[in-house]
DNA sequence: CAAAACTCTACTTTGTAGATAGAGAATACT
DNA sequence: AGTATTCTCTATCTACAAAGTAGAGTTTTG
């Protein structure tokens, strides 16, 4: 299908980052930029915006910087996907959260691909729902362990 | 996440009217148009490039049009939509048929999103790949079914 | 007040989706 | 042979969005 576009793979990579270092205080947009590799300018937009959605909150001046406003576990990606690039659907009129009759359905009941798309949607759904900033930031850090010590990998799997 | 374009809608479209005059001869472009509500010079390229994939072939002069290459129950939506949009993951990391690393990936081992997306890749590609132009046929034909007699319905489910 | 941060708005660039147009080539029928 | 029918090819157009850049403005802390 469609790929994600580059400002939700920059948020949610910021978000990650903000994530672990969650309850350390905020972190600073150059910081985030460097680590993550994201174009600085870019990345202030993108800042905003979350900080729009109600995902981040931000203070200025000395000691300033982004924070989470949410713990990392209670906020699913499915949210975060839906808020930046819209519903997780294929095409709108298979959407749950935000149906739209799409402009092309001739006949909404019998069509063939909205069927199908629905399918995709839920189990699309089912897996992004239960995914949460929290949980990609325990599978990253287990991956990078196993990459620190790669025999254990062997025994444990 | 994003869209599918209405290139694929259409060509989906055209598709499920191929399969379902497969046996009885060609179609032409301007019935299918018609019928399925596609613009017709743009239907035009898209069945000549469908015509190019080998998914359809054509016929000349009167009593010409287009068919069907394959039974339409060997046709399966992945195939199709992988043809026309290219891989389904939403992130060419995590795409199986046609992997590449994405130029966002800083460590494509403790990537995140490209975990998450993997998931989903692989949920889409289940449904997609069990799902053909003919078995869309038969739920449609079920559904077209069901609205002639809403009665029915009731106790048949 | 000055330095450190974030904030806001506007602009540029590039690419792609979604068409439309029209001449050309093959086929079948008479 | 001629003509109607049908697909074939290539070029062009327009609108919009993604991705990124620029720079002046505002708030906070010390």
């Amino acid at each position: 299908m469609r790929q994600l576009s580059k400002r939700t793979q920059y948020s949610l990579r910021a978000l990650y980052a903000l994530a672990r270092g969650y309850g350390h205080g905020p972190m600073l947009i150059s910081q985030l930029s460097k680590d993550e590799v994201i174009p600085r300018k870019f990345l202030e937009q993108i800042l905003l915006s979350l900080k729009g959605l109600g995902l981040v909150s931000s203070r200025k001046g000395r000691g300033g910087g982004y924070l989470l406003v949410h713990p990392p576990e209670q906020i699913t990606l499915a949210s975060v996907i839906r808020m930046i690039e819209g519903p997780l659907a294929p095409l709108p009129c298979a959407s749950e959260t935000r149906f739209r009759k799409c402009d092309e359905c001739i006949d909404i009941e019998t069509c063939g691909t909205r069927m199908v798309m629905k399918e995709v949607r839920d189990a699309m759904a089912q897996i992004l729902e239960r995914t949460t900033l929290g949980s990609v930031c325990q599978k990253v850090e287990a991956a990078r362990q196993r990459q620190r010590s790669p025999k254990a990998l062997t025994y444990h799997i």
